[in-house]
DNA sequence: TTAAACTTTCAAAACTTTTTGAAAGTTTAT
DNA sequence: ATAAACTTTCAAAAAGTTTTGAAAGTTTAA
């Protein structure tokens, strides 16, 4: 296989997982386009590499920006806004795992914490199954999100070099 | 708050959280209205109470059990399904796991170990940054399938004991 | 065998999300 | 101030996904 076949590969795959776990396939795209090309390119280039429009392509840059995955760069003595992509995967998946944290886990914890306190009849299964279920659900997320904090503090060779001791 | 209204929230706010992660509204809905009913429900009961069709209803229960979050359940002496849902709140994670691992980290994986063997100019920089992106994003999906691979053979209390060790 | 009870299918409709592209807005250089 | 170069917006269109419901299929009991 030739890079310019890979490439395409490449971007069409990180897309559909991007697309199957609730991220937009373009914006999935974009990024790995980005992630496997040396230089920051323009809108326009990237609107000309993956075929999409100025609008799609103007909304993604920005989109990605948001997430932090991606960043502007001025070229001296230039107009046009030049982007690149932080090429550090460590970086990227501690940058996803914050926003999503932000995004869903945390007010769906703000959810399951109203609905923990929510009072019943202690001989009701169907009050108690709810209450069970809740509060495991709850617990969980609860793990979940600490663990989370912990990795988004921590660095990457401490982080695998832990996780092996565990999982060896 | 009352029980029927934080059913209610809990159904939704579960559903949310599917949709945002790739997994269809409807399914998430159904599997947290079993998580939160004690006896198994019918088919009848399940499109009565979420408001859905027959046809919606039947399809969701059948992915979810092909997901193996809940099981066909025989009354004597009846002739309708009934199904019900594990309510270990360990088991779902693991089985999402286990299931999203094969349907989306395996075939991820295939191409990525391709895409590594591709060959280039190693004083070219579009090939330099292609092949560390790529070698780089297998080996980290190789980290995470390994350490789901040993989440799905451990137990709860192992697996939080040792999670707690490391982020203490 | 028949018919009632129940489950499954699938084409069409409804709904949701994404994309387009032209127009409006902004910035910079002269 | 003007105009060229560039970016952003957003309503409408396209694409994608989910849902419906009626019809077909299956199972069971008598």
């Amino acid at each position: 296989m030739q890079l310019p076949e890979a490439k395409q590969k490449f971007i069409e795959t990180w897309g559909k997982l991007g697309s199957e776990w609730g991220i937009n396939r373009t914006m999935a795209q974009v990024h790995a386009l980005l992630l496997v090309t040396p230089d920051a390119l323009t809108t326009e280039e990237v609107m000309e590499e993956l075929s999409i429009s100025r609008g799609n392509a103007n909304m993604t840059l920005r989109d990605l920006m948001s997430w932090g995955l991606i960043e502007k760069q001025h070229k001296p003595g230039e107009r046009k806004e030049y982007f690149y992509a932080d090429k550090d995967i460590w970086n990227i998946a501690r940058q996803v795992a914050k926003e999503r944290r932000k995004r869903e886990l945390e007010p769906v914890l703000k959810v399951l914490d109203e609905l923990v306190q929510v009072k019943g009849d202690k001989n009701d299964p169907a009050f108690k199954t709810f209450h069970k279920s809740v509060t495991d659900i709850n617990k969980m997320s609860k793990n979940v999100d600490r663990t989370l904090d912990t990795m988004l503090k921590a660095d990457e060779s401490w982080f695998w070099g832990s996780i092996f001791k565990i999982f060896k």
